[in-house]
DNA sequence: GATCCCTCTGTGATTTTATAACATTTCTAA
DNA sequence: TTAGAAATGTTATAAAATCACAGAGGGATC
């Protein structure tokens, strides 16, 4: 079986991102700095991945693989789990979008073009994901990292609590 | 079906925490101040609970679910999934052990007693583990929360990389 | 010390997440 | 234009986690 709500764009749980933004030009310019990285590196932006990265700013919130997979196949394409996986592995091999390891689920990038390592914010209450940048070799991580002669090579960052959105619904 | 292969102790992956220590006492330790805790606080360390405990302080290493439920059975517990994660869960929100939500695995905890935000450093070529501190809140993290008003309750830390005996062995 | 209640445990079934394996197509470069 | 590599589609399966419910145990209270 496939999940049971196929959900409607933007849908259920709240956005994104805490705070307004142009929502429209943060789709096209995603897709265009994708775009011009691909080109630039000789990577291949095929469509199924085309695809994903736009459901993914489109949706603009943290996505399952099978809920992906849901979007996917309303768009035409397969809809068995390795096509969203993989697409999703090249993505995120790239950069482009990122995953959520408490929530095994992705999002795109926010900061695309930039080199970072990302940290996010997730509230626990509505599951809206805020990404902002981290700088794991500064703190006391990476000073425990060179102590102990570890190489740190890549960082989950991830903090959850409560969004500002629902802190302000939790006070009223 | 269980997992092929119940592994014995410490038979198969490296140890954890890099760098050498007092494994006796570690075991010790861990349960011993596991149990001074439950009683100062009137929780229940049942005997599941001290076995996963136990095992995992014992393993010394990151141990997935069903690794642990397999040696959960071979000491006469209960064998099906609920019975490590309701143990695991038990043990994780008293900080007893840790989940690595890269591995979806569980290590002990390296510093019992202390109330702490764990980091912890993974090796992908051998998969050991070490549990460092993070300051979560004083970093860039911290700031970008401050500044969009969300409050931090718990963070994740954890750094892939190469540990020291993998890197000396790079070397090689 | 019987009873109630609450927590914990055991078990079967199911859901959710992810990967393996392999045939086929598509792209690229020689 | 053709060989090789990369990407896709599909079937099947593995791995991780949860649901639901029945029964057992441990403390409080009367």
């Amino acid at each position: 079986m496939t999940s049971e709500v196929p959900r409607m764009p933007s849908e259920n749980p709240p956005p994104v991102g805490f705070g307004k933004h142009d929502h429209k030009a943060c789709v096209a310019d995603g897709l265009a700095a994708a775009e011009a990285r691909c080109a630039a590196q000789g990577l291949r932006l095929t469509p199924v991945r085309r695809k994903v990265l736009e459901i993914l700013l489109q949706e603009h919130r943290a996505l399952g693989a099978y809920a992906l997979l849901d979007l996917l196949r309303d768009a035409g394409f397969g809809s068995q789990p390795p096509v969203a996986y993989r697409a999703l592995d090249f993505l995120a091999e790239h950069g482009f979008v990122h995953k959520i390891e408490r929530l095994n689920a992705f999002v795109a990038c926010a900061h695309p073009g930039e080199t970072h390592s990302p940290a996010f914010m997730i509230c626990r209450l509505c599951d809206a994901v805020a990404e902002a940048h981290s700088m794991p070799a500064k703190g006391a991580l990476g000073d425990a990292a060179r102590a102990a002669g570890f190489q740190i090579e890549k960082t989950v960052v991830e903090a959850e609590g409560i969004c500002p959105a629902c802190v302000d619904k939790a006070d009223a």
